[in-house]
DNA sequence: CCAACAGTACTGGACAGTACAGTTCTAGGC
DNA sequence: GCCTAGAACTGTACTGTCCAGTACTGTTGG
């Protein structure tokens, strides 16, 4: 007797509701808000008693906490690998023009956006979520960044003193456009790929402009 | 002195009372968030009973989007003004830093940062918010820049094909460092205004590498 | 004098979290 | 492969609290 739910086979029946629940619950969060999502709700829309909830969750604060770590995990992976196989490059204005887009059509996917809406939200309910959020999505893109200009400046392919600050100069001349746009007029006026493209090339070409030697 | 904040002189009562309760209520609003604050602690906090509130405002949204408004406008006048008498310039270099300390300096005020994530943070109870604060912020301020940009371009102080995006590059890159932090971790890490000058600064110095003729 | 105000109480609804009786699944022994 | 004990789950109801918005009576200030 192989039931699927989601399309999660092989995990106990607790397993299963406890995705359930995450899964339902960050939907709601995502498009609703914190105070603005019941638990009642969460426990109709995963078709699980609240009891069931409240088993897995301690209370609304965990289960808020847990949805917002692990989807930042989801999404920060990606961007940095990619950032760390830049100092191989052999064709620098090409490879950062490439990192440039994905690096834009990485951010600006809704869910992340939805996502940065939410966190940015209850900073003041729940500060440490905003530093994790920071750290383990813009730092951690930074960071690497930072890692690899200073790889490259070493072979005089970029001329900087500071490593860091072209890191984050790179970053927001790349995502800032479309970004602080979306973040406040919705999701519903994301640029289409061709415009975010525009933008990456954009920032890609100033930063180049900005840092190459000579 | 027809128009005071919280002094309490030459007004109707009516007046000073309305203007007790959008004072107290922005307070809560930008501390607490939307739905974490209750008319009856607008009432209580304004020494005001919760019917003169209901006179003043007809429901709860009403009072909150007064508020975002005009909270908006008073923040978005000095930045654009002093754009506009960028072209006259006769030392662009220290004129653009001069600029870029001030607008970094402006959009970072605690007040400003608090009203921006509580527009992000209700921009889908409230989306035409969201559109507002963009246009009569950052908006306001990149359109002034792009005029101001093109005529310093036709003089060949700048070296530009797109004033609008030159414009964005330049407030991005002199704003971007220190917003993002702020919006996500809170006002506690506010950098110190040295600190601000050199984000600008540096914005500024990488803006004119990437802008400057030759 | 009279409109605006204070104070209080009330309506109707929502929500977090708990309690409990009854049902269903699962694990482990045979 | 079958069976049973116990854990997990459901459904519903309940507690205590909070909130937006209204009603009403009496008071005050312009």
């Amino acid at each position: 007797m192989t039931e699927t739910t989601t399309a999660s086979d092989g995990q106990t029946r607790t397993a299963r509701k406890r995705q359930a629940i995450l899964d339902v619950a960050s939907t709601l969060f995502l498009r609703d808000g914190y105070l603005a999502t019941s638990m009642d709700q969460i426990a109709a829309a995963a078709a699980v008693s609240k009891q069931t909830v409240y088993k897995q969750f301690t209370d609304k604060q965990s289960l808020f906490r847990e949805i917002v770590t692990g989807t930042v995990e989801l999404v920060s992976d990606p961007v940095a690998r990619q950032v760390a196989s830049l100092p191989d490059s052999s064709d620098l204005e090409a490879d950062l023009q490439k990192l440039a887009r994905a690096l834009v059509s990485q951010v600006s996917q809704p869910r992340v956006m939805q996502l940065r809406r939410l966190v940015i939200g209850e900073a003041g309910r729940f500060p440490e979520l905003g530093r994790l959020f920071y750290q383990r999505g813009p730092g951690r893109t930074i960071d690497a960044l930072a890692a690899a200009f200073e790889s490259l400046a070493a072979r005089n392919q970029l001329r900087l003193d500071d490593p860091q600050l072209a890191a984050e100069h790179f970053n927001w001349l790349v995502t800032s456009i479309p970004l602080n746009r979306m973040m406040l007029c919705g999701d519903t006026e994301r640029p289409d790929p061709a415009a975010l493209d525009r933008y990456a090339d954009a920032g890609a070409q100033a930063f180049l402009a900005s840092y190459r030697p000579n």
